[in-house]
DNA sequence: ATTTATGCTTGACTTAAGTCAAGGCAAAGC
DNA sequence: GCTTTGCCTTGACTTAAGTCAAGCATAAAT
């Protein structure tokens, strides 16, 4: 079945014996949501927790006066809500669609059954929840870099890591979303950008970043050297 | 057995058949550091997770000019470790005993067997982990807090309610090492304290924070009031 | 096609908080 | 006891980055 096949694609489960793919596309719903539209929000209840199959979702919270920090920006094959199915409480962060997404949704008490007959499959999330933890564990080592510059660099290089070394880049997300992330605002994404540009770091277009100078990026990222 | 019985206590196997805390209990290794003493290193090969049975543990990430950015401070039951050891990885960050502290080492191979044998016990770590993810995440909301004021009175809270509510606090680290948790330098906290003593917030004395105003606090967390 | 949002950039201004430097205080060590 | 070491505070100075405001560009909506 075809659900069958894409669930052998996603890391979570990588590694399973085959019969249990088929038991987990047995308990799946497949669903779809559109552009904007609120996944869940947080404290609501925990019923299951989502695999992207496309799209793209961004977790964030809301502070009081509903200011967002986003926490992830997730795409195809990564998984979402599974903290608060776990643990059995609600949602910790709101989910919503950046773009069309299509999605798998694991009901709780259904994949709580079938974790508890299963023991690999429990290892296999195991290690992909640390995983996770990690690269919380990373955003945070990002976030108190106390330049933002130097915390910019980081994610340039990190997302020409991601696509084997590329100099060219596409911002994927908005600026807006990329200030968020960075724990800053677009006016200073903006100016930051120039400046790198001015330094002949990158050479930059509306929505592309061609970097020109990784070894420069790099000093930035870690400290050692800083913008004119 | 003793062991056993400690084990027991542990929340990352609460809810255990008692069979399960005795084969814990069986491959679980005692282990005592010394103040300042490394327990691991960061990079180090992750031979096994530990929980400490007395003492006090700073997990913490080294900057490439030796500044650290403390990311957890672990007490007497807590686990860490645990995120490599799942993973089959290198471990993410340092840990070093601030006091004398006495921990059991699980070893990974034998507690991967282990597991494999007991579904229950995965689970009970799936729900553990987590908890684990979502406080780091709400360590990332405290971060992305923009004004230091604000994130010192937040965990000022949390103490205070960890404590069920008591209004006289004890700062059980030193004022460096809550400078580093919150993303700041000794010298900003000093200033900080003082401006809330002068606002009638709290009334600090050396190692002692008394909390006069418990609504002020809030306010300043929540960004809705601000220090004179 | 025109209008309306949204996203992006730039400039002028303000401010929170970091750096540097110096001094006091208390605990740990000899 | 004295001395050393680490912790904490205070002051003067500097600076990164946030706020406010205005304008342009592009994309969405009617």
């Amino acid at each position: 079945m075809e659900i069958t096949r894409k669930i052998a694609t996603f890391s979570l489960f990588y590694g399973l014996p085959q019969d249990q793919y088929i038991n987990l596309a047995s308990i799946a719903l497949q669903k779809t949501f559109k552009r904007r539209q609120i996944i869940f929000s947080e404290g609501d209840e925990g019923i299951g927790f989502y695999i992207i199959l496309s799209g793209r979702v961004k977790i964030y919270k809301l502070s009081s006066e509903g200011k967002e920090q986003i926490l992830h920006i997730m795409e195809a094959q990564e998984p979402f809500g599974e903290a608060a199915v776990f643990a059995g409480e609600h949602y910790p962060a709101s989910a919503q669609a950046i773009i069309e997404t299509k999605v798998l949704l694991f009901p709780r008490q259904a994949f709580v059954d079938l974790i508890s007959k299963n023991p690999s499959l429990a290892l296999n999330m195991l290690a992909f929840l640390s995983r996770r933890l990690r690269t919380l564990a990373s955003l945070v080592e990002n976030l108190s870099l106390k330049e933002v510059p130097g915390r910019l660099a980081a994610y340039l290089l990190y997302l020409s890591d991601r696509n084997d070394g590329a100099t060219i880049l596409e911002l994927d997300i908005s600026k807006i979303q990329l200030a968020s992330l960075l724990g800053t605002i677009p006016e200073t994404i903006s100016r930051i950008l120039n400046r790198m540009g001015k330094d002949k770091l990158i050479k930059g277009t509306p929505r592309h970043v061609h970097i020109l100078d990784i070894q420069g990026l790099a000093g930035l990222a870690e400290g050692r050297k800083r913008l004119t």
